[in-house]
DNA sequence: CCGGTCTGCGTAATCGTTTTCACGGCTGGG
DNA sequence: CCCAGCCGTGAAAACGATTACGCAGACCGG
């Protein structure tokens, strides 16, 4: 492979003008300048990335840690964020499946003078602790971290805001007796999405009752057994609301099988609005969260961190969510609905 | 941030032996060793990546390059490549959105002494032969490259196979007429699972029409399109073969509106096996690829390769599918279907 | 007691860039 | 005619690691 000597002993120069040439750094005359393309080209020469790196002490590649990589949402969000990165000529580097602190960090340790800036997904709070106090070379951005987060650049869903508004819209429907399926209690999420449900009910004076509360981990199959759960109550309800889509699919789907009909006998909604759920049999009433947005916002913002202001300052975003009414709560079943952001695609 | 020099004075040694330590590749005294590994946790000294790419020539990270990020083919294929890839101490810098062969070539040559192997997953064929002329310095794994590509390890999935077995085993109930809705010609896959359908029909005595293969572009609506062209047919069809799951879901989509009803009047079948397709109602009979175990294979393949032998030996592999039957297609219809690949999950 | 091997460690070259500094030659103003 | 200030260029010092080489001292057999 051809490095920057061989051009300039090719063209005959020295590496100095080949450098600044290929950067348009500095004056260099046209005839030289045109010479040193051509040579460059006809020895098919590419600057070497990790020379310049440690040149330059810039990478032009920020890092992902993602805590996993199951189903579509952070399929969007990473493809927010490549869209995102590639419109300033950068790189992600991308580290997922971390299941605590320590792998967390291990992670971080290696990409160590690879990355100009750094965006992690971790529910984990001591991680986050960690990792905050690790970094302090470049610029941070904490996707979802809850709250309490200081000190660092963050940016977050609209959880609370949306439970409460689908919540909202099923007692306007004259629901009044609402459970809900909780998504796992560690999860940031869930916890917040929890406390919309909770107060939307106490705002309407029909306070949550614990049986009403349903644990769940956000697969399907809990949303099944969850709603089979409900099925069982001595007071039946007569609408639920799931944390996200897939319970909301697998509480379809026990309701379905113990012949109860939706959203005729019980109305049901959920959140995330992933795309399925307006395919679905009725199609999902629920709360819609635009993960792609969220990456590209996540990019954009650590790309404006200015590097010398790292820990000085910080501002905190909350994307906001929206409610989308189809025909599983009722209100307005009428076939198939279509709405939805864009179409189903793939491979 | 605390270099190697700095460890080694705070130590009160050499950085040779800072170096030696922290890889473990010498004979370093027991004392000196601890004493070193002391002083680097102190300073919280970790190796700069760059640097060490840059002397070792080696980078633990491994380039991908792909077409796109829709949909949960891609979100799987990438995880699966995570898997394997954090196995081996690796990790992955990704970069997606390549219309033309320009962009693809401007992201690899970015790439350039900072990944020890690429995997490039091409539809575009001109493209494919850029990478594979300017790429001899390191290892290259191209994912489903269609036919004729030699001096180079690949990856593909068994899509005429798996076509052939999904229309074979539509004739095996009974059908005769048989539609097709196709994917874009361009892609390879498409055109392999269109040269599948065929060959079974021909096989079956019953060559195709060409007025029964019916354009598609892999997206949900076009599947609607198909669908609802289908119904126009002044000899209606009793089966129909969508290209991929998306579009299978258009088609039922527009045979529900037209009055059809699936399966009894018309039987459907898709391909990929998407998560959703099991909750379909009715269930969708398809043919299943692991796009995880694509993404960990391709990995896999591409770090054992000998970097001495780059360009001398190579392998063409080729990921099976599988046929799975459910209720779409009329033959074991009977309720809700669960079985498929693992729950739903995300978030 | 002497030459050889082994152990532990430091010196310095190296990887491929960018960038500072200095140095000629040329220009233009006084 | 002289000198200050470009302009184009090259030499060389970073950047932060790894590693070939060499050099002391310990140890051992003859």
């Amino acid at each position: 492979m051809a490095t920057i000597k061989d051009v300039a002993r090719e063209a005959g120069v020295s590496v100095a003008t080949v450098s600044r040439v290929l950067n348009n750094s500095a004056a260099v005359s046209e005839s030289t300048r045109a010479h040193v393309r051509e040579v460059a080209a006809r020895l098919n020469y590419f600057p070497n990335g990790a020379a310049r790196s440690l040149s330059t002490s810039r990478t032009h590649v920020i890092g992902v840690l993602l805590p996993d990589l199951f189903g579509e949402f952070f399929s969007e969000v990473l493809r927010g964020m490549d869209s995102s990165v590639r419109q300033a000529g950068f790189h992600l580097l991308v580290s997922s499946s971390h299941a605590d602190a320590e792998q967390l960090l291990a992670a971080l340790h290696t990409m160590r003078g690879r990355i100009d800036g750094l965006i992690v997904m971790a529910p984990d709070v001591d991680a986050r602790a960690a990792i905050q106090a690790t970094t302090t070379d470049f610029p941070l951005l904490l996707i979802d971290p809850g709250v309490g987060v200081e000190g660092c650049n963050t940016i977050s869903i609209a959880n609370y805001d949306g439970a409460y508004a689908v919540v909202r819209h099923l007692l306007g429907l004259g629901h009044r007796r609402i459970a809900t399926i909780m998504g796992p209690l560690r999860n940031i999420d869930a916890q917040q999405r929890l406390a919309g449900y909770r107060a939307a009910l106490r705002d309407a004076g029909a306070p949550s009752e614990p049986e009403l509360e349903i644990p769940g981990d956000f697969t399907e199959p809990s949303g099944y057994e969850g709603g089979s759960r409900l099925c069982a109550l001595a007071t039946p309800v007569t609408a639920v609301f799931a944390a996200n889509d897939y319970m909301a699919i697998g509480v379809m789907g026990a309701l379905s099988d113990a012949g109860i009909r939706v959203p005729e006998d019980v109305a049901v909604a959920g959140f995330d609005d992933i795309a399925m759920s307006r395919y679905l049999n009725p199609p999902l009433t629920t709360v819609r969260v635009d993960p792609f947005r969220l990456g590209e916002r996540a990019v954009g913002r650590l790309l404006s961190v200015d590097r010398s202001a790292v820990g000085k300052h910080w501002h905190h975003e909350v994307l906001p969510t929206s409610l989308v009414v189809r025909g599983s709560c009722g209100s307005t079943w009428g076939g198939r609905a279509r709405s939805g952001a864009g179409p189903l695609r793939g491979r």
